[in-house]
DNA sequence: ACCTTATTGATAATATTTTTCATTAAGCTT
DNA sequence: AAGCTTAATGAAAAATATTATCAATAAGGT
């Protein structure tokens, strides 16, 4: 299902902001903070208020349709998001983020943990950090955005 | 090894500060951000400057002494370190939250995604999510910090 | 008890996020 | 296609959060 007809379904209307938003994390190698899908948008000439980028981007999270991802040094951004059981990986070197099916089997761990602190468990967040194949190849080489 | 002795070890002096923001972190059952440890510890007649937890907390966590943990609304806390491989549970109606060991195996998905992503992975962020034994009880209760 | 210097904290400076509210435009109805 | 209704935007201000400065303090060693 197209994001468009995610917010219209739920009776948000598919606005100029909301749609350069999705657009540009769509593109985006990297995760990135408001400020600066503000900046690149506004630099690309396509205009928009700074508030419109809080506001699409907490909607377009609760929704689904963005993914907030944490950095590995802890700073924290936005991606596309996708449907269904996924996670994200990131580069540790240039923050370049994939997104992969959630298949992983934590069905032990969470058994025995529910047994060790009698928390019920519904859901977890998990990302993977590495070196894109990019990096691997400089990796001598200082941090580029790429 | 004693948080005392890995500032020591570092060459860190073990300041009035840390040792306040260290002692109280590991008596909250709840991740805290720096204005509530500011504020905690203010109110508690123990004086210190906002700065100093920031640079407080800043230092420890660099030190592995304290740990970020991203609550399920996105905000994030801190929570007292542990050693060795580990992760954090967190409750989602009162944000209670406890470290586990990391008895988690990864290797199949690592692979898979290291194959499907040419990514090297080095490292992982993990936390469970759930309903701690208190929430469970009260759980048609309005959330309380208890 | 005294030195040395890392660390603190008051203040100011930045940066980030939220509120407010008049204006705009998305999508529905003719 | 024009008009209507109201969600959504954006400029500005307000509120929060974080970082930088630098003189004063205190931790740890002698
Ligand atoms: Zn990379
Ligand atoms: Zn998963
Ligand atoms: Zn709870
Ligand atoms: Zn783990």
């Amino acid at each position: 299902m197209s994001w468009q007809k995610v917010l219209s379904d739920k009776g948000y209307r598919v606005s100029g902001p909301r749609r350069l938003v999705m657009e540009l994390l769509a593109e985006s190698a990297q995760p990135m903070t408001p400020l600066e899908i503000y900046q690149v948008l506004s630099q690309s000439g396509r205009a928009l208020g700074m508030v419109s980028v809080y506001r699409a981007l907490e909607l377009l999270a609760e929704l689904g349709l963005v993914c907030v991802v944490y950095n590995p040094n802890g700073s924290s951004g936005y991606v596309a998001g996708s449907a269904g059981h996924h996670h994200h990986i990131l580069c540790k070197r240039c923050h370049r983020t994939i997104t992969f099916a959630g298949s992983e089997d934590l069905s032990d761990l969470i058994r025995r943990v529910e047994a060790e602190t009698n928390f019920r468990v519904s859901d977890h967040l998990l990302q993977l950090y590495g070196i894109c194949p990019k990096c691997q190849k400089i990796s001598a080489d200082p941090v580029e955005d790429n």
